[in-house]
DNA sequence: TTGCAGGGGTCAA
DNA sequence: TTGACCCCTGCA
């Protein structure tokens, strides 16, 4: 009981009880939404339904049961400079719900995915991990990110273990092409060397993104080799920077397709129709629509 | 066992 | 607007 430290921080009581804190009052959170919602390629789902990860430059672990959010590795400083805003927990995610469910599609997109929160992750790791992605498959972008990491970044401590944070710009600029090829992730390699290059030498500023608006701010990442629009719309959207974005992929296209259009959508009449339809919070309705669809295998 | 399609897209012609 | 693209897995 020596070890415990208990105070209110912006609604919610943290309890702080050796290396864990312990965030009561948490809702609309499911750790498995979270963090297989598509967002996010860093988080490991453990044995007992945590999940293991590396963010920030530090490595964690995450549960939850009823409205307690428990982190463990980590102090209560770090949970408010840190794990506050990474975990989005300052949003109202109910009545972003509440407003989402305007028909019965959305109802039940919402509905699967009610523990989804969009996690503010770092834009540079973020950018990256979307290059990655293209034409590829979820566990094979995870490897790359991963051997990326082993390779390049700075390890970390977790349980004993060894995590590995993110590689910084500097660093993936200066990587030869023979070591990031290492990770297996072919044509991809020479558009992650380049892209690092250019935002090393300002010729992209990420740190200016947040200050445009989101069409500018999505052209400006289109200069970067390997950023297309849905990977810049990825981008945007789970670093936190734009919420109004509506990443499409196959997935989107598919579930748009299937249950608003009722036949095949282009993807420009389906970047129109979320705009309409969803404004300001296309983002979100993005994420519980992609987490259904793929989760249920709508074709 | 071998072979082939296809995957969270992007680029170039 | 249409293929090619690294690498790998799943499935004939």
């Amino acid at each position: 009981m020596g070890d415990e430290n208990n105070m209110e921080y912006k609604g919610y009581e943290l309890i702080e009880d050796k290396d864990r804190v312990i965030i009561e009052g948490v809702g609309n959170f499911n750790p498995v939404h979270v963090f297989e919602c598509g967002q996010c390629f860093r988080w490991i789902k453990q044995k007992d339904g945590s999940y293991n990860g590396t963010a920030k430059g530090r490595a964690i672990n995450v549960s939850f049961n009823s409205d307690k959010l428990i982190i463990s590795n980590t102090t209560i400083e770090d949970f408010i400079n840190i794990w506050f805003e990474y975990f989005d927990l300052g949003r109202d995610y109910s009545s972003i719900k509440e407003k989402l469910k305007k028909d019965e599609i959305m109802r039940k997109a919402v509905d699967f995915g009610y523990g989804i929160r969009l996690l503010k992750q770092d834009i540079w790791e973020t950018l990256i991990s979307f290059i990655i992605s293209a034409n590829n498959r979820i566990p094979m972008i995870m490897r790359t990110v991963d051997t990326l990491s082993r390779t390049f970044g700075t390890a970390v401590h977790l349980d004993d273990k060894d995590y590995y944070t993110f590689p910084g710009t500097d660093i993936l600029a200066d990587a030869s092409m023979e070591r990031v090829q290492e990770s297996r992730c072919g044509f991809r390699c020479k558009y992650i060397i380049q892209a690092s290059q250019m935002v090393r030498n300002g010729d992209v500023s990420l740190g200016r993104l947040a200050q445009l608006d989101a069409g500018s701010a999505r052209e400006e990442l289109k200069k970067l080799p390997g950023v297309g629009g849905k990977v810049a719309d990825c981008t945007l959207l789970y670093s936190g920077t734009k919420y109004e974005v509506f990443p499409t992929d196959v997935w989107v296209k598919r579930v748009m397709g299937a249950l608003y259009f009722k036949r095949e959508a282009s993807h420009a009449e389906i970047q129109e129709f979320a705009k309409q339809y969803f404004g300001e919070l296309a983002g979100f309705a993005q994420q519980y629509l992609f987490y259904y669809a793929r989760e249920n295998k709508i074709r």
